[in-house]
DNA sequence: GTCTGGCACTCGGCCTCGCTGAGTGCCAGT
DNA sequence: ACTGGCACTCAGCGAGGCCGAGTGCCAGAC
């Protein structure tokens, strides 16, 4: 066990650390930090952290740097969350209150935690799954093509074409849209398969294949990943850490580019409160010099989807941790609102 | 004037810099291309274009680098543009025709552009303005609140939230709907104001109100420079080239971000026929160490939007154009059918 | 005139060397 | 248990020197 002492040397260590970008030595600790002991306490105090794994060396003759462990004891049992000013907040309230539509709520939310934090962000857009139906469209753009257009209760739009097997009249069209928007509107999406799947029957024999054929496209709507969309900013701020980690920005911006990629790793994240995976607790390999902060939003106490950040693991855990919590809130508000 | 060899010269000389990345010297050149004359000759030659501004020497005693003045010259008379391989035009169109809806088009247009020029690839949204009216549709989220969905023939949907000055009862509400769909579908949008212009006088009183909201609700939504929307995608191959210019990565990162300078950008592009813009011709000094190649796609003859890459000013010019005309021209086609 | 071979000159890149200073580990003393 | 002192290590930096690619110019050849 590390007495108390210790834990505050690792603490000076991430935060001078965090501050500067340059590895800290025992002197530099004790001028800028009341431990009130000396350096040579604090250099035995080091070398104890660094047995344990804490925190490393670069080089020989070279000052402390803290591990992904000392990063991760930090952020669990030595950091708070930093709250935002009641400036940020307003701000960001009156930011995201001018989005016209969801794509420009998630555009918003996207810049702005780039801005706040300082690095990258990456919003996913509310969760087909975790949405309810508000409507249904079927459009007919030829006798026997037809367009479905689904809309949710957060906003989404997804379109789909179907080809019918046969023609369907305006009639039939009318007649099913009415039919199916009746048994949907207002469920959750995970219900929908069982609440249509009487309705061909209910139909002339002559309609029912083409009432399946739409049937079967909406289905496959709610199933493909595909449906899992995100939008991701701010990669310049990449950028600032360029000279730290030269080879590695790289392999991050190619993971960025890789929808999959992120959303395996916000899906990763817990369902609810914030996580935090700091660098080798990444499983991609592109991102084991970076941590990702991310957390759950939704217009109600359930999550309908995750946002977060992408930085470097020597970051402002406190900082970053209280931006993206406030931006998931008021986000969530937004949300409720529309 | 300059004579031919001078031209070949120059042609040479952007050929070697864009394959090895570094400077060209005389004794080089002739020996990867049959020049036909002695290094010396090809020194006075260099000498010259020099003297002309097409192309500089980064230090003394070190060899020439095209200036963007020489790549303007090798890209309007030197240079064609590389056709695609048979193979890869049918690698395109499989992968473009696999698109469930337009953002999956953009999307993957995105990536393909990425790919394939081995460059940031930028896609636009096809341009609302340029569009014709598929369907409106008008839902009642409240009894005052209504959400209306717009959607084009090729694919786009905007939707905007309508809050209504009195409730609007449904049979008013599909009255509205289809009175307005039976003026305005099939219409360019560019028209749409004077076709829905007398349509509030035909309403009850009680209801004219809300119909001009809901009105002049979509006129804002054409007309908004929101409705520009677009989609990037390879910024990580940036880093292929940071060595060159690391300190310009970062602005041009910066650059990327921001939407408008993007649409200015494409904006900029002639609208039929393909553009490059090389280094300084591009007016965001973000851009200026850069070449944008871009061109107009659409479903028919005519542009609905742009696309196109931006890369290092050293880029290979015939293959870029080439794929960028081709890419155009397979996502115009996968529209047309859509 | 135009091209070529030869020659002197330039200068960025790279390698080596030695210094400096921050930082460490250890030990003896309080 | 902490502190001051001391010897040691080593990354970073600047100076100096070499090398070679590349140039410009000139006199001679076609």
């Amino acid at each position: 066990m590390l007495s108390e002492r210790r834990l505050e040397v690792l603490r000076a260590i991430v935060q001078d650390y965090v501050g500067t970008e340059e590895p800290v030595g025992s002197k530099a600790l004790t001028e800028r930090h009341r431990l009130g002991v000396s350096p040579a306490t604090v250099r035995n105090d080091m070398a104890v952290l660094e047995e344990e794994g804490y925190i490393a060396q670069p080089h020989t003759s070279a000052g402390r740097i803290p591990t992904d462990k000392g990063y991760r004891l930090f952020v669990d049992r030595l950091a708070g969350v930093k709250p935002l000013s009641s400036p940020e907040r307003r701000a960001i309230q009156n930011f995201l209150e001018c989005a016209v539509d969801l794509d420009d709520v998630v555009a918003r939310t996207v810049r702005l935690l780039a801005q706040l934090t300082r690095q990258v962000a990456v919003v996913q857009y509310p969760s087909l799954t975790r949405s309810t139906v508000r409507h249904v469209e079927l459009l007919a753009l030829a006798p026997a093509r037809l367009m479905l257009v689904l809309i949710t209760d957060t906003g989404r739009v997804e379109q789909r074409h179907v080809d019918c097997p046969a023609p369907f009249s305006d009639t039939s069209l009318a007649d099913l849209r009415a039919r199916l928007n009746s048994r949907v509107v207002g469920r959750r999406f995970t219900d929908v398969p069982q609440l249509v799947q009487d309705l061909p029957e209910s139909f002339d024999l002559e309609d029912r294949a083409t009432v399946s054929t739409v049937l079967s496209t909406l289905l496959e709507t709610l199933v493909e990943d595909t449906e899992e969309r995100l939008m991701i900013g701010g990669t310049a701020n990449l950028t600032r850490f360029a000279h730290d980690f030269p080879l590695t920005i790289r392999p991050v911006l190619e993971a960025l580019e890789e929808q999959v990629v992120l959303l395996k790793l916000l899906g990763e994240a817990k369902d609810s409160g914030m996580t935090v995976r700091i660098g080798h607790e990444n499983l991609h390999e592109g991102l084991t010099s970076t941590s990702v902060v991310a957390v759950g939003y939704g217009s109600g106490d359930e999550a309908v989807a995750k946002l977060g950040v992408v930085g470097p693991t020597r970051m402002d855990y406190p900082g970053t941790m209280g931006a993206v919590r406030a931006v998931a809130r008021y986000v969530g508000q937004i949300l409720a609102e529309s």
